[in-house]
DNA sequence: TGTACATCAGTGAACGCGCGTTCACTGATGTAC
DNA sequence: TGTACATCAGTGAACGCGCGTTCACTGATGTAC
């Protein structure tokens, strides 16, 4: 019937998204081209048109893709607030400081999100929303709306501390940020 | 004596170094090239190699010079507590969000930074020292060490919100995560 | 069963462009005598 | 006072390179008869 499977060139699309997501997350979108993205997928750089009509159009599905990613994560946390509160130990581990690549997409590329193109930030938006929900959720099940602001407190809390702890040289003192962070973060919880 | 002004070609570096805090914060480090940057300070493409030793060089100095306006700015305020609710305000305002070339280096830069080489972040990291310990002096006089956590916290949360709502496409919502912010840096300062 | 043709995901060379960087030069202002 | 020379901040064209993007082509697999 068909020369390939079916999905074939889904998934191969689908890789494209992934690798783009971890080479994003670790090199910066600027700074990454292409040539590598394809490359990443092991895949050359002439196909990438096959899939996607810009390098913009790529952003826009990686993000959407990274944000989706990371409210999965919710689902397979320990239910209530002591998930909650193992997200924040994890979320501010050395581990993820020093992994980028495989961590959270807010972390990474928020300032670079908000120079970003309308597609890009709406897909960024969307996927925030289900977040601040999720946290909202965990805080007060009951009542989530009343959490809202709890909830962006909290995650913008975590983003800024994985920042900042990424961009100090100091070793001592990025220890020091991720250590008050989880100390400050359990206390906004309350 | 000299044909130039003894300080005239300090002073044109210092202009370079201003003008491109402004440009980085608007359009990102990867995304401003040096003859823009050039033009921008009202000089052409070919005298930037008389100032700076490379792009890299040039980052540095700007990063060092950001965050000493930032550390600067903490002169200006009221002095104690209140001081640090104007600031608190004035970071969470839409003015501030709709202004980054003119706003917080951490805000607009701080992932990038991340990505940057050791004598950027060595720049950063010397700032953020002094950053830290205005806050921490301002909310506990006394004993300014005892409230590092506390400061540290603050200032993470402002930058990862001040991001936030650039990040999101919907004005609304990104309204409500300046108003939180405010009730959250407030609540967190106790 | 065998051969001609259609499909199409992926290849790889090429496009113009802007990047960071280099360099021979300019021209305004000084000094020497 | 006038002319030759030194200084040096800044000019602007050029360098090789990698960017995002285009396109003629390949080759593996299917269908037609």
């Amino acid at each position: 019937m068909v020369r390939y499977a079916k999905e074939h060139k889904q998934v191969t699309r689908q890789r494209i998204i992934e690798k783009a997501g971890q080479r994003f997350k670790q090199d910066g979108i600027d700074g990454s081209g292409i040539s590598t993205l394809m490359s990443d997928a092991g895949l050359t750089n002439g196909a990438f048109y096959a899939h996607f009509t810009s390098k913009d159009d790529l952003v826009a599905h990686v993000v959407a893709e990274e944000l989706r990613t990371q409210v999965a994560r919710y689902g397979t946390l320990r239910p209530g607030r002591p998930g909650l509160e193992d997200l924040i130990r994890e979320y501010l581990s050395p581990e993820h400081r020093d992994h980028p690549g495989l961590g959270c997409p807010s972390a990474a590329l928020l300032d670079e999100v908000g120079r970003c193109e309308a597609g890009t930030k709406q897909a960024y938006t969307d996927g925030a929303r289900d977040i601040v929900a999720e946290i909202a959720a965990r805080l007060a099940p009951e009542d989530p709306k009343s959490a809202r602001g709890t909830a962006i407190g909290l995650f913008t809390m975590l983003v800024g501390t994985l920042q900042l702890s990424r961009a100090l040289a100091d070793g001592k003192f990025s220890d020091e940020v991720l250590e008050r962070g989880i100390e400050n973060a359990l206390a906004l919880m309350g």
